[in-house]
DNA sequence: TTGTATACGGAACCACCCCTCCGGTTGTCA
DNA sequence: TGACAACCGGAGGGGTGGTTCCGTATACAA
């Protein structure tokens, strides 16, 4: 079944707006955090708000869509490393592939990262599909020798997470700060 | 000057009040975020709105008068590592404590490691004598071969305070994975 | 082309929250 | 104890932002 193909495939305008609605949205919330007005994200999406409520019953499950996505695409690029051939590079790439992530933010890397309890049962599985992904890139680094048997695939997802938004506080323009933050989290994962 | 002789020294019942309203918004701003209304404050202290908008103007000064705190008692507890015996220990010690600092959450976490710009000079200047203290601790575990050299002390305050929010996000009742994860990253700071 | 289900727009509604204002209360000092 | 300044309480103003409603417009099938 087609991602597109939702419930009943909507009319062919209903489904452009959606999906000009979702990557207004991931824009904005990603550059402005969650607290920009869902009128606001209408307005830009060129869209009402009628029209924008009727895709997505609430801010909060735009919101969840958005994170959904993120999360499915991380999960995808995850999975395309996992016969690399160098399982450290694939590893350590694919964090740094994360970190970098553009167009994520602060609001966005937490529902990333979180419990997920809260949210629905798509968003559960989603997570848990992640988490199997690169618990593949995981365990083929650490049998290689290369990544500290002693960590889980949540326990990194916590950990990139938090490199993320260590390097987003700090000050502007420092990307040798940003870089050894980074390296310090991946030297922390080595085997000593 | 007392830190209590704020500008003319309070009346008994204006001072016993103020104190209370820090010590109630702290614990509630840690518990449950900067999302809870200023008149829930004022009602779990046992106070009207009123009173306590006469000691902070706003409900920005109120918090920034927590972070504020927060930071100096931070500072002093790194000052108070100054001369240890041992320079590792003091410094990972330190950021243990920081780590594990009961009553601090997200919110405050991060306001303590922004930019801290959009504050005013009293939080500049807490934040600068942290980095202060905090540095101190830094040079001395890193003269003594303990920590790697080429990191700076606002960098480990911002891959700290990520952490601590990052470890706060796992699932509950892993204290295991915690600790993993505290681990890591102070192996990322030592020396090879 | 025409009919109908589907979708759109945005004004209006409503709940929530920060903050102000002022009549009543209390601490303090002579 | 009396008098005054300092302080308190909490109702309500004002603004913001999420959500609903419904008259109008549009896609699509026959």
């Amino acid at each position: 079944m087609s991602p597109a193909a939702k419930k009943k495939s909507l009319r062919a305008d209903a489904e452009r707006n959606r999906q000009k609605v979702l990557e207004v949205a991931q824009a904005t919330f990603a550059a402005e955090g969650l607290a920009v007005p869902i009128d606001e994200i209408a307005r830009r999406a060129g869209l009402g708000v009628g029209t924008l409520y009727r895709h997505f019953p609430t801010k909060e499950a735009l919101f969840q869509a958005i994170v959904l996505g993120k999360m499915a695409s991380m999960a995808e690029e995850a999975r395309a490393q996992a016969g690399a051939k160098d399982p450290g590079a694939a590893f350590f790439g694919f964090l740094a592939h994360i970190v970098e992530g553009s167009s994520v933010k602060k609001d966005l890397m937490e529902a990333l990262s979180g419990a997920g309890d809260e949210f629905g049962r798509a968003m559960m599985r989603a997570k848990g599909e992640l988490r199997v992904a690169l618990g593949a890139l995981l365990a083929r680094a650490q049998a290689a020798g290369v990544v500290r048997r002693d960590v889980e695939a949540g326990e990194v997802l916590a950990l990139v997470t938090a490199t993320y938004t260590a390097m987003g506080r700090l000050p502007p323009g420092h990307g040798e700060a940003r870089a050894r933050i980074f390296a310090i989290v991946c030297d922390g994962l080595r085997v000593r």
